[in-house]
Formats: structure tokens, sequence, C-alpha cells
DNA sequence: ATCTAATCGAGACGGTACGTCGAGTCTTCCC
DNA sequence: GGGAAGACTCGACGTACCGTCTCGATTAGAT
């Protein structure tokens, strides 16, 4: 008898398989209408229209409406904001607010405001939000974060949560309430603030630093 | 026909007076219907039978349902953030963020994320949230720091509009994400954080401060 | 003060009173579509757009599509069957036979068939039908032979309920099975058949009567 | 090369043979779940389910879901309704209302009342229902009504047709609309009733036969 | 011993109707 | 004319079933 390779494995279920196609074309779909209608408006049939499929199917993959979105949004936003190893602390802030001031200022911040208010009236968002967005993102931070303390580069007293918050709290805020707008250098300044406090440093003259 | 006295400015329009004391029913009726089973199941319906008025007199007086919650925010939310004189920058700092996270840890902060919420999808809230609410409040607050810079206890160089947002941005974040929680002791350290900065200092030990 | 004139009385309830009228039209447009497209191709939303109404207006009055359908064919189907005062036995089941056999051949005939076709699918079609149309004309019917029993012209010793039986079984039958044709002629030497009995008479001779 | 013998008729075809057993698994499958919850809840994904079958096997070999049941039916209920040579009028008629009551009050009669339904809106089920079942058992019948007359035990003038739709339409009425039990003393007593008639005879006192 | 072809199980798919729910409007009577 | 009551239109929701399809696995006769 021959060898059975059995390392390779994941043996194909039996029935029809997934299409995946469709699910791409469901998130693709759901990714448009969110930009041309808006959260709220954007409706279940319309997005199976929209790609070809049935609501039967997109119900079947996803449990409502807002993980479409949500999951649709994802998808299309994490490739614009990749994570890198970091070097030194300044390097890493700087690098990453500018990155999401980038995100904000455009096309995608608009659909990560629209999620995040979509998530204020409806626990499903928010819990789709929180699991398939939020954790996932702070998990990879805080262990870039945590690298930077083990290389003796960051404080050790720090609350990594906080200064995440710290981070991303100021972007966000200018993305839902729009009273000044996320350029580069008010990206770079941002984390020049963040890095060095805003209390005069020892020995320093009131106007310096 | 008699003479119809003009002075007393506006003449009384005919027919029966708007009920004042319906529409404080409805403001109340809506905060309490918020606080017990969140934005997105608060229903017209629901309104008009709590505060025994109909669904008539709602949407004669407001043009949706928004609408009716915003206007109970700005009406219930402004006299809880008073704002102080500075003494320290410090000082300032840590009783500003200390207040603000007790509102965004209440009822009102719901209220709050509910109005930016719906900002995100109407014009006409926005601007309103933003110059009845947003401009007045920053307005104060920039002409307090600015006392701070003038008496040399704040650093000159810094953007004032900035350091706002480094402020208000991350509990604006906790309030519209919550993935944590705004404690006292979060704004505490949140103000120091802001305070004295990520970046070691000169002289610093890695780990100290 | 004036005289009050309860006597009228039946006040009306506050509120919008019911639309009749809609009432009417989504009765109409039922009647319509079941003849159009048969009683388990007829949809809700069908109705709904034909009659110029919405699904609301419907479910607020009917518990689900049977209630429609069989009440609409009721409505429609009584006026053709008019419960006339008997004044003799043949002459009762004579005239009564004659004019159920014109409804079973005519349009009518086909609705009343489709209605028991779907009340052998559906629990809540056959509890309709039993309700809104069997047991309401087998009441009246039995009232008519009970009138006749009390003036002497049945036999005491028959139950009416198989009476009325062995008078629209028959038909029925031709109904739903449509091996033959509910003519006039049919009707009436049924009507004589169900009068006389199968059995030879007392003295007849075998082939007379 | 083997002579292939082509007198045993048809020549099995390529491919995997049909299975018989799974064909006779469906149809069990579907009675048990027609008594269990009835015609209308029966889904086919049940009978596929509580075969052990799929649905691709169902409808390779059935157009749609009546089609299962009413195969079922013609497979199962014929047997039950053996038709024997007449000694008298009376007898036959007592004992085959007696014997069809019997169906009638059972599952075998629910799948009849199933199948005339099915007709109602496919012309196909009403003709395969008129030829396989309702001609043939219709030409028994009359040949004994004819051995009674030839007999001289029936009168001449009676239209044997008739005769059965007065027979059986009764019978299939209850079955239909349910409004009453087919007892074996229902069945009884209607023979008694088309036996005699509804007329009081001839020197009858009214209240007597 | 393969090769070919049809059947079988499983189950995903497009489609369509269901019955429900909420938003916002309209209609009536009462004050 | 304003207010309570409540019926109305509109449109989306999420569910269920139908009948079709696409897989890999199975089962034979044909080669």
């Amino acid at each position: 008898m021959e060898h059975q390779p059995e390392s390779e494995a994941q043996v194909r279920p039996p029935g029809r398989p997934r299409d995946e196609a469709a699910r791409e074309r469901i998130r693709d779909a759901a990714l448009q209408l969110l930009e041309e209608v808006g959260f709220a408006n954007v409706t279940c049939d319309a997005i199976a229209q929209r790609s070809g499929t049935s609501k039967a199917t997109i119900y079947r993959w996803w449990p409502n409406k807002a993980a479409v979105l949500i999951d649709a949004f994802v998808e299309s936003v994490t490739p614009e904001l990749p994570l890198r190893d970091p070097t030194t602390l300044e390097d890493y802030v700087t690098v990453h607010l500018r990155q999401f001031a980038r995100v904000v200022a455009g096309r995608k911040g608009r659909l990560l405001a629209a999620v995040i208010a979509a998530a204020q009236n409806d626990p499903e968002v928010e819990a789709a939000f929180l699991s398939h967005w939020i954790k996932p993102r702070r998990a990879l931070s805080r262990q870039a974060f945590q690298k930077l303390k083990d290389r003796g580069l960051m404080p050790e007293n720090l609350d990594i949560e906080q200064v995440l918050d710290a981070m991303y709290g100021p972007l966000h805020f200018l993305l839902m309430v729009r009273h000044g707008k996320p350029t580069p250098a008010y990206a770079e300044s941002l984390a020049a603030l963040l890095l060095h406090g805003l209390a005069p440093r020892h020995g320093d003259a009131a106007g310096g630093r």
C-alpha cells in the first residue's frame, strides 16, 4: 500500500464549495454602496442585486447587514494601514500618525466615520467593529510598543493602551467632528507633542524646548 | 374694532398656543428611553406614549427622531462642563480631563455620541453641533490656555488647537468606540501622559521618569 | 341645555377612522388576483400594489394572506347564493341545487375550488374557510330544513347535517374532480334522486317509479 | 465478443444504475412527514434528510414536491379499496360507503385530498388523477351497478354516473372540507338516506318512514 | 485494470414571498 | 389652530422554502 500524504491535508468538506467569487462581489458591492448612499441607506437587497447574488447567500455568511459592511470596510482599509516593525519610538509614532492622517483625510476616512457613527445606534455594529477592526489592530500595535519597551526604547511604566488612545484619539476626533484638517504637517506636529509633552522641560525656558 | 396694542412686540397668533409642557415631557421621555433601551431602540411611538403626547406633536416641532435627542442634548449637557480659570497647566489639564471623563462615562456622554453620529449623515446637524457646541467651548478653552502662555506657564510654541485635540481627542475616541472605560484614574494618567510626553526624558533611565 | 341624542349612539372612537374604501379595494384586488393567477400565486405585495394600499394595512386587518382571500371570496360569492324561505322540501332542494350548480359551473366555482384546495395545505386557510363560509352557510340552511320539519314537510328522523352533505357533496365532488358537468339538468335530476332514493319503491316495478 | 441477448427487452444503460431503495425511502419519508406535520409543512429538505438521500435525488426523479406525494398516493392507496361483486343494492351501497369512509378518515384520505388539491392548479396532475384513479374506479363501479340493473335489483331509469356522484360526493365533501367525521355510522346512515330518499313515502306519517 | 458515464450524498446558490417593524404623514374629533 | 389618537404609505428587515447547481465519491459495464 502506498504512502498517504496526510500532511497537506485539509480535506475538502463534502458538498458544493463556497463561492469565493460571490463573497468578493458582495464585499465590493457593499463598499460601493457604502460610499454612494451612506451606511444607513445601504440595503441588503441592493447589495444582493449589485453583486448578482441573493439575500440568502449574504445571510448565510454574515449575521446581519452591519457585519457585511464592517467586513467590507476592514478588508478595504487594512492594506492602507500596514503595521511595520518599530525602529525607534519617534519613528514609529510619527510614521503611523502620518499614515493614519492620510486615511482620515481620504475616502476611507469617511467610511470609518460612517461605521463608527452606525455603531452608536446599533449594538451589532459596535460588536462587529470592535472585534473585527479595533481589537485586532490594537493587538498588533500593542506588540510593536512592547518590542520598543523590551529594547529599552520606551519608558516601562507607560500604559500602552493609553498611549494608543493618545495617538489615535485626536485623529478620530478630527475625523468625526471635522473642526480641522488632518494634514501631514498636523500629524507630524501631533507626534512631536505626544512625544515631548505639554509641560515645559526641566531647565527649559518657558518658550523653548 | 378695538385698538390692538402691537407694542408688546410679537402679537400672539390665533388658535391654541403651543403646549410648552408637552415639549418638555417629550424631551424628558426621550432622555429616559435613551438610557433604558439605547439610541437605536428608541422609537417615536415610545416617546409619544411615555410623554403622554402624540407622534404628530413630536413631528410638528422636530424634523425627525435624531433632532429630538440632539435638542435634549443641547439643553441638558451645557451646564455640566464649567470652565474655570486656570492656575497651572498641570492643574488645568488634569481637572478638565477628569471633568470631561465624567461626562463621557455618563448619560450625557451617550447623547454626545449620538449627536456626533447624527452629524456624519446630516450637514445641518454637523453645522449646528459645530457652531453651538464645539466652537464656543473651544474658544473658551483657548482663552484659558492663552492666559497660561501669557503667564509663562506653558511653552509659547505649542499650537493651542492641537493641544485641545490632544486633550479631548482620546476621550472622544473612548466615547465613540468604547474599547475602554473613561475612569477618573484614566483621566489623570492621560493628563500625566500628555504633560510629560512618551519619550524618555534626558538623563532618565529607560524605565523611569 | 339641549337634548343629547344618545340613541343612535356608537360614539366614534378617537383617532383617524379606518379607511373602509381601502378595505374594499384590498378585497377587490385580492379577488381579481385570485382569478388571474390562482390562490397559491397571489402575493400580499401584489394585493397591496393593485389596491394602492400597503402590506402594513393588509396585515393590520387580516392575520395572513389566506384570510384576505377567504374574506374576498365570501364577500363575492354570498350574494350569488341567496337562501330563501322554504315552501316545500322538493322545491327547496331543487332550487338550491340548481343555484349551487350554476355557481359551480362558473367563475366563482373556480374560486371555491381554489380555496378548498388551499385549505388542504394550510390549517389557517382551513380554519378561515370553515368559520367564514361553511359554518355560517350551513347554519342558515339548517334553519330552513328545521322549518320544513316543524311544518311536517320533512321526516323528523333525518339528520339535517347529513342531508346537507348529500345535497352539496356531489356538486363539490364535481367541482373538485371535474369528471362531469354541473348542468341545470344534472342539478334537477340529482334533486330527484335525493328526494326519492335509489331503492325501488314499494309496489314499484323495477324500472319505474 | 459475446452475444448480448436483446430479447430481455431494455438494454441496461451505462453508468451507475438507479437506486430503487432510495426511491422507496423517499416515498416512505414523504408519507411519514405528511402525517406528522401536514402537507404544507413537508419540505423537500426534510424528505431528503429523513430518507437519508439528497434533494438532488428527489428532483432527479420527480418534477416537484407535489409529485412525490402524488406518487406515494398512487402506490399506496389502490389496494385499500377492493371492488366486490354486488349481491343487493342495499348491500353494495352500504359496504362500499363504509369502506370508502374508512379511507377518508385515515392517512390515505389526507393523501387523496392533497392530490385533488394539487389537481386544481395543475392540469397534468388533474389528467393523471382522472385517468389513473377516477376513471378506472368508476368504470368498475359502473359495471357493478349495471349487473344490479340487469338482475332487476335497481331501477332502470337511474343514471349510474349520478348515482356514483351521490354515493361518493358526500364523503369527498367531508374529506376536503372536514366539517364532520366520516365514521362507520355516518357511512351507514348516508347509505340509508340515499337508498330511501329525503321525501316522505306515500302513506307515511311525516315523522316516520 | 483502467475508462466512461450515470447516480448519489452534501450543501451552496439565485430567487421570491413571507410577516414584522419603524419612520414619517394624514385624518378625525376635541379643546 | 394645537393636541391626542391612531390609521395610513413606504420600504427594509431577516427567515424560509423552492428548485438548480456544483462538488467528490461511488458503482457499474465497456474497453
